[in-house]
DNA sequence: AAGACGCCGTATCGTATGTTACGGATTTTA
DNA sequence: TAAAATCCGTAACATACGATACGGCGTCTT
């Protein structure tokens, strides 16, 4: 027996409307429906969307207040979000939330779940684990978004500023050295936050930031996003599940899965979406990298 | 690998009480707590726990008047049936349930298994390629080798160094950044050439040298590699799968995958098995570690 | 550089929801 | 069989939740 396939009030069963996209062609899942709509949306609508795919569905299923709170945006941006999803109020998108789970849970699949893993070979836990977090972490990062940033980071009038926390600078380190090979004007932010502060005032409206952080996340680098963003400063923020605060001043966020069955985080997910930004940018780059490094070489 | 290791659900986990059993055993889930206490509830209330059970848990997220409407009981008695579970209030409930939730879905098991179709269509080539270097570089460890290599830097007396290449240096500093903190006498060996070799004289036949190094192999590292090894130290060698001759010094040699339809030869794979020695190392020294990070909280 | 548009947050309102008191019905016990 | 205890539903209540109007602010346009 369906769980409520149209029980709890008669009329809202199938024909519900919202899920239709507009362009005709229907999203199987409020998820994608979300993924396709991203961008088109307003600064605050996108951050309540991002930490909806981020912690999907279960922020959805709770009251408007914690999940605006949740997201950093005010009660009336996460109904305005959900209305531009098509829903008409805020528990017709929770009933379909819960509907899509029931469909999840119900199917045969998912009874499996408590089984034992299919254990292909003898790969460890950690290892599968962290396989998932690259493929989900890529799932929920659009084309488009991935364009956008791609296109931030080729303006070659843009100056790029890159750093991470305790942890995930290593990563901005890794991107800082690939970076500087196909463009000019990367630079890492390095030492100690003071040092960071007075590079504050080299960075405009048309530079971009690129932050690394996940939890602990670190009170230096929000007081330098909330700077720079006062500044004008595109941020572009790649963080974990749980969205760094500095979501709140970032142009673009990538949620990263982190959790692993270990002691610690993983990274992973971050590292493989940098090379990824590498492998674009420098596509985009083509013409001038190419030039820009046979000159490199002759410097030798 | 962020730091905390049960920090995944907030604070709010273990200290519901209301999933404490009287009898003074803890259920695991809410469901076994019912069927538990089932036979002894009244009938309606008995009603309730079945509909529960049987389309467990979401119809526990919906609102009383749906529950108890479903299961052909009123508001009231489904009130009583969660009181008597221990719980104090409605609200209460259904976070507990909601937590039980989150936990199924962020296992990675259950994800694979929840998400139909893993359209494998949609990703890019060279993701699919970087996956499957993870997975080949590890199928090529024993465990054998694995276990050992934990060994020489579970060894407390021994000093640890590590260092890498123009772009996998940044992968020796995330060791770097967890190895410091589950044990003492970890260095990164930063700066010029120059400086590392003065460092030569710290090293010692029991002290183990970590080198990250994927071609172009530059020659610094190999000078260094080599002068090490006339100083008896042993030497961990992280390289691609053409491996760097630095293979010829070193004790023990991981043959990583690195090649990608890109530009740029991918370091993922050496991340992600830096990430592994990273957990069986603290896994290793769990008693010992968790004193010293217990101590390094003390000291904020 | 000035205006207009769109976006977002504060404050308020109406209502649906969870909660509780109370009386009747049913089962249990003497 | 009668009395008592327990259980359950009806109905009224209060909270808090979702919804909305409004004003300030930033951003883009001409």
């Amino acid at each position: 027996m369906g769980l409520c396939s149209g029980c709890t009030n008669g009329a809202r069963a199938g024909e519900n409307p919202s899920i239709r996209a507009e362009g005709g062609e229907m999203a199987s899942s409020i998820a994608e429906l979300i993924s396709e709509r991203m961008d088109t949306m307003p600064a605050g609508e996108r951050r309540a969307a991002q930490t909806l795919v981020a912690n999907y569905p279960l922020i959805g299923l709770k009251t408007v207040a914690d999940f605006s709170q949740h997201a950093g945006v005010s009660s009336p941006t996460i109904l305005r979000f959900v209305a531009r999803l098509g829903f008409h109020n805020y528990p017709e998108f929770q009933a379909a939330l819960q509907d899509e789970l029931a469909a999840q849970l119900q199917s045969p699949l998912s009874r499996t779940v408590l089984e034992p893993a299919p254990d292909r070979g003898k790969t460890s836990p950690v290892l599968e684990a962290t396989l998932t977090n690259i493929r989900e972490t890529f799932r929920h990062v659009s084309e488009r978004q991935m364009g956008e940033i791609v296109a931030r980071l080729a303006n070659p009038r843009a100056k790029i500023f890159l750093i991470g926390g305790r942890f995930t600078d290593p990563v901005a380190q890794y991107m800082t050295a690939h970076l500087t090979i196909v463009r000019p004007n990367v630079f890492h932010l390095t030492g100690q936050e003071s040092t960071w502060r007075d590079r504050l005032i080299d960075m405009g409206k048309r530079d971009v930031l690129l932050i690394f952080d996940i939890r602990r996340y670190q009170d230096s680098l929000i007081r330098l996003a909330e700077k720079a963003h006062a500044r004008g400063v595109e941020i572009v923020l790649v963080t974990d599940q749980w969205l760094s605060p500095i979501a709140r001043f970032a142009r673009y966020v990538i949620a990263g899965r982190t959790a692993v069955p270990s002691s610690w985080d993983s990274s992973a997910a971050l590292f493989v979406f940098a090379e990824a930004l590498i492998g674009e940018l420098t596509r985009a780059l083509e013409a001038e990298s190419a030039r820009r490094i046979r000159e490199m070489e002759e410097l030798r």
